[in-house]
RNA sequence: CCAGACGGUCGGACGGCCGCGUUGAGCUUUUAGUUCACCGAGGAAAGUCCGGGCUCCAUGGAGACAAGGCGCCGGGUAACGCCCGGCCGGGUCGUUCGCAAGAAUGGCUUGAGGGAAAGCGCCACAGAAAACGAACCGCCUUCUUCGGAAGGUAAGGGUGAAAAGGUGCGGUAAGAGCGCACCGCUGGCCUGGCGACAGGUCAGGCAUGGCAAGCCCCGCCUGGAGCAAGACCGAAUAGGGAUGGCGCGCCCAACGUCGCAAGAUGGAUGGGCAGGCGUGUCUUCGCGCUGAGGCUGUCCGGGUUGGUUGCUUGAGCGCAUAUGCAAAUAUGCGCCUAGAGGAAUGGUCGUCGCUCAGCAAUGAGUACAGAACCCGGCUUACAGACCGUCUGGCUUU
């Protein structure tokens, strides 16, 4: 599990396919070069809010992706999740569930 | 004890589980991975408004001009438009003196606080008039066709943010610094102070308003850009320069050169044909493109993604002593305190603290806000707590 920092990677996900939750949207898109590897990005926009809201929100994601990617992304995939103002204060355990139900989503409609 | 103002300090604590970044040490086979340890956001990190350090660029010295900034005095400072102390003015409240105008003094507050007799400009509305010293009403004198007209007058009315020094007495046709007293103002001199200024004294009746944060004048200051500054290393691909190798078919031909001529020779940013490539299933044939434009070796320089550095020991922080009203400075001792780079400094759960509500159980809230080269300031945001000074109220003695 590795992030994703370039732009130009990012920008590749643009039209990946999207699953819609109260905290993000998360995106996904297969990547032939990463090989077995999950690679994870995040995006938080100015439009949220101030950085010390901007900040929250990217760590409680990325603590959330920790626990859930291991076990439910599929490897050789790319994510970005884009943050959204709810992801500030909503329930953690609900986050939980709300990401692991967007990967199962994404990974049924892949097959 | 309560409330308020001002100044200063702080701005949650502990534990479990799971993680991140720099550095150091160890282990594994180098790459990399892994284990342990240490450290890891702010008082404003914010706004990016001033002043510096640092870096690159420009620059011979000095002066002038332009542009921008600053503007009472003294001190502090690396410097400042910042800070400290002082001076002067305005506003407001109280006290004292005075018939009054006004003055003195204390508290709070406030001032972009040089120049308005260098010049230009502006002064809305209202008002007769906003500066050329001004007559709307009123007042007084003269004349009168009895409607008013001419002249004098800034005491009174009215307008306004602002109206031509103020109060009182005299004076006068009515008035007026016209005269006088007091207050205010302006100028000279003397004294005190480093100075801004203050005090005293003499003179002047003292027409000549306000705005300089409109232009302007005077004095002082200022080169430009910023860590995405700057330095170094440099993959693949494309492109640039130098130099070498291979290749560069045929015909026509403008024109050039040589020649007395015939002719010879070179031959284009020209034309045609081979040849090459593409295409319709293939050949023939046709169409399109191309037709020396090529291929390749070596070296050099620039340079993008990326990497390294700049990058944290500094006008540093704490304590003590000395000097100073203070800002601050000096000396001594101690300390090392984030360095990321799609950007670490956390996520989550529990216990407690604090504030508010409630008799209680309990419930709600726990701010403003996130380093990005580094300092000194300013400004703005902020739940709550503590300390000091002052003011007011209540209770007790």
């Amino acid at each position: 599990m590795s992030a994703i920092r370039k732009r130009q990677d990012f920008l590749a996900l643009r039209n990946g396919r999207k699953a819609g939750k109260p905290g993000f949207l998360l995106v996904s898109r297969p990547n032939e070069a990463a090989g077995e590897g999950v690679r994870i990005g995040l995006t938080v926009t100015k439009k949220i809010g101030g950085a010390v809201v901007r900040n929250r929100i990217r760590r409680r994601l990325r603590a959330a992706s920790r626990e859930i990617f291991p076990q439910f992304g599929v490897p050789g995939m790319d994510y970005v999740l884009i943050a959204r103002k709810a992801a500030y204060d909503r329930n953690y355990e609900a986050l939980l569930d709300d990401m692991k139900r967007a990967l199962l989503s994404l990974a049924r409609d892949t097959k």
